[in-house]
DNA sequence: ATGTCCACTAGGAGTGGA
């Protein structure tokens, strides 16, 4: 079973390049973030056209995300769960459905924009409602939690450790917050599959970032044991972050994970 | 390197968000 996280940076802008990955991979589930597209103009024609069920917690504008699951691999998805608990001021930034044995969860997490920005508190306590949301899908196991988690886990997932210590998706709140997540069940099923290596899935559209390298880790699968262990292979697909046919790709490239 | 891309409002280019 492949399994794939990607913020595709309004899915609208990006339909064609999704299309493009879907035929390509043929990715069993595939949870997706920034639609910027509410749940009525979701273009879900077009993915039943090409094999796939979707389910949506959208959002006019900004933020929005949601679950495809491929038609052929099983039924599904089924919502569980729209929108983070006491979180909805934040925007549609979660999605929990059932797909193919699993329970997944699609996240946005709030970006921060710096340390001593408003938002910066806003992101930290999102991400508490969130550690108290995944404690009871930790606790049933066969739980899925995969997305734009606008944090680095450590110093291998950023380009420049240094030049970025302390700053936003570095700081000790995002990370202790993060291993709270580790701390209920949860793998870093990409890390452990690929450890030691510095791999990205996120790069500034500015200053040609892509082309030298200056990336970060943010785009993140976590699952709970039972479903750690089935993992046999991670990775992320530059490929779709490069442009195809003059089109522009999103500033995210698609994680995937294999599961037996 | 304030470097790019997206959506919205508006009916063109500026603004906010990432």
């Amino acid at each position: 079973m492949l399994l794939v996280t990607w913020n595709v940076n309004s899915i609208t802008a990006r339909l064609d390049f999704v299309l493009d990955f879907l035929a390509t991979r043929r990715p069993d589930i595939v949870c997706l973030q920034e639609l910027k597209v509410d749940d009525d103009a979701f273009p879900r024609l077009a993915f039943a056209q090409a094999g796939y069920a979707c389910a949506t917690h959208g959002q006019r504008q900004w933020n929005g995300v949601g679950v495809l699951v491929r038609k052929d691999a099983g039924p599904g998805p089924e919502i569980v769960q729209a929108g983070l608990l006491g979180q909805e001021a934040a925007g549609g930034r979660l999605l929990t459905v059932r797909a193919l044995g699993l329970t997944v969860t699609s996240v946005y997490i709030p970006n921060g924009k710096s340390v001593r920005h408003p938002d910066f508190a806003l992101k930290l306590a999102w991400l508490d409602s969130l550690a108290t949301y995944t404690e009871g899908l930790a606790r049933e196991g066969g739980s899925v939690v995969a997305g734009d988690f606008n944090l680095c886990p450590g110093d291998l997932d950023t380009w420049d450790p240094a030049r970025h210590a302390g700053h936003i998706f570095h700081t000790e709140e995002e990370r202790s917050r993060f291993q709270r997540l580790l701390a209920q069940g949860y793998h870093d099923v990409f890390r452990e599959q690929v450890p030691g290596e510095r791999v990205f899935s996120w790069w500034d559209y500015r200053a040609g970032s892509f082309h030298k390298k200056q990336g970060l880790r943010i785009d993140l699968v976590l699952a709970t044991g039972d479903v750690a262990r089935r993992a046999t292979a991670a990775s992320v697909d530059r490929d779709f972050r490069k442009k195809r046919e003059g089109r522009v790709p999103s500033d995210h490239a698609p994680v995937l994970v294999e599961l037996a």
